[in-house]
DNA sequence: TATGAATGAGGGTTCATTCAT
DNA sequence: CATGAATGAACCCTCATTCAT
């Protein structure tokens, strides 16, 4: 019966968003399957129905979010005009930096999973029932523009790296500089990145 | 006493390389107290004559393993004849990737505490007793360079994060590449990132 | 309805099944009512409908498979035409030890509940709906035979826990010999137990 | 330091009087650690630091209580000065039923785990730090005597197993006579069995 | 009748920390 | 300084049982 199903996919969800918020307060290892189930309003069993442990319900949860964060990146380049491909890459980079400037607790917690592995299977597979490729779409962007580039997946490695890495930093400890600070200094060095991988 | 000195330094010492292997290879969740005093043979209480728990032993490991990355590579350049600033930035970036390459235990238990936060704090406090202070060092290369360079900080903050991110995943799951084919790419990216900072 | 009724068996005829078969495999206590009613495709609450507890199915279990042991060697000895007493029983021991090493998992299940407290209300309660009374059976035979016997429930007791102890040795574990090893030396003693046991 | 090692005995000799009352009183699996632990007056991690779990605690006892059983009949054998074979051995079941009979949480705990197995094991090991070898006592005793037996191992079998079984059954429930009446019959058995393997 | 999601008490086990020796 | 037995709070996880559908 669909009140069933619903009402499972409630407890579900709301193991979820408990979830979510302790891990990111708190911490994972400090966050007990105790915490998650009280506040969530659930009984314990009820956990271990759903989930396997801890980490089984954390691995779900970045696969969910970093899913919904490239998603809506994605989304909102293409409801815009931009034409040219290193106009796009940058306004997705930047789409997704002030997503994760306005939600730290995001930040933190998928953190520096943001790097190479989590994007290859996020390039590679379709997290949950998303239906964007990711590289797929790099791909095809890539051909549409003007020029050739040499060695298109090595070249996105570094970018990807790069901006995970500096942008953790200066967007949760405003480490060497604020965020907004070190924007133009990260979109040049793209630029002159993605310009060194042109074919003449 | 001096003997009696020296068998505290060797307890101690027994206690930092026997909770570095464990942390290793088991990881930190899962090593616990007992397993680092039982291997290093001493007695639980001895450990907290030393220590105040897992997490205080850990901090000071990351401290002391950076610091002698740094030095070691420091250390090096300085026995080569290198003039040149940019191949020396090169060779000193080199040096410690190949030592991270050769030790994957040390690149792992690092990790991505090679980010800004740690290099920052090495580079305003002497960690422990080594008396190289990188970020001066840094300064004087680039002030005996003919060049001038714009924001100095934001420019070594780039690279540092870039190298560290991307040495992480090419060096231990070769993933895009292996990190000796991605050294080409990685050094002329970095060669550009310095060119783009030069004031004409 | 008749086809309710017999979808009602079937259902309960699966538990039943199931159940023995983990119980002989798993053990009772490493049996879960989730494994059963899993393994037999009803629903949990469907075993309560049937069955208080595991114990409640177990002991129902044990009845019914000893029960069919002993109808089965009855049944069996009156299709020969053996007319001696101690032939005859001899014939019902043998006939019984040779199910239990064909079906070792019945031996270790009903293990030694095949003691006298399982027999004596097998020969008291007619169990479930088989109408064989064993120690009925056992008199009548006593009676028909030429000689007279002293005691015959302690004669009949004596047989019973040696034949259930022994065998339960010698086919399990083949300790101190098997069981065809031992069955001479058994139906020797079985004999001069029963001769001792003669009014002269 | 003898305190320390004596305080140590003390509470796994507390752990092992507590078990054994519990497990005689309430069943082994109705016993929990926690229980064993709070009317042992000590704390739960001390258990563990003796015993694996629930089950080797347990094992260790059985071997404990059938060893002193054991023991305590060879030591009052050698206290009589009965000379001939079949008497030393009626007294030694017969001490041991007595035992048995006095304790009968004993008897319910060691159960039916008094057959060949423990008994095998018994004859092999030296348990605990207990000296006599019963086997090689058997043996010895045998060779004393005037006659000579065959198959000297399945003759004792088919004791042990028909006085461990039926003494179980007589003992705890009366069934089909108390102990007392039965052991008339008993030791007359086991005199002809004896008998019976007799080479002449 | 039949279902199976939900429950939650309570089990086993771990392990950081203490402190008498 | 060094020890390691003892602690016990706190954890994870199981599973018999219920009850709304």
């Amino acid at each position: 019966m669909a009140k069933a199903e619903s009402n499972k996919q409630k407890k579900k969800e709301a193991l979820y968003n408990t979830a979510f918020e302790l891990f990111t307060t708190k911490g994972i290892h400090k966050t007990t399957i105790s915490d998650i189930v009280q506040k969530a309003g659930v009984a314990k069993g009820t956990f271990y129905l759903y989930f396997a442990d801890k980490y089984d319900i954390s691995n779900k949860l970045v696969a969910k979010k970093t899913s919904s964060l490239f998603t809506n990146a994605v989304t909102a380049v293409n409801q815009t005009d931009i034409e040219n491909f290193q106009d796009k890459f940058i306004f997705i980079i930047d789409h997704i930096i002030d997503e994760l400037t306005r939600n730290k607790a995001l930040l933190t917690f998928i953190s520096k999973n943001l790097g190479w592995g989590v994007f290859k299977s996020a390039l590679e597979n379709r997290i949950i029932t998303e239906d964007v490729k990711f590289y797929d779409m790099y791909l095809n962007l890539l051909e549409e523009d003007d020029y050739e580039y040499e060695e298109p997946e090595i070249m996105l490695f570094t970018i990807i790296e790069l901006v995970g890495s500096s942008a953790y930093s200066c967007i949760l400890s405003n480490e060497p500089v604020s965020i907004e600070e070190y924007k133009p200094y990260l979109y040049r060095t793209i630029r002159i990145i993605l310009e060194s991988h042109k074919i003449p």
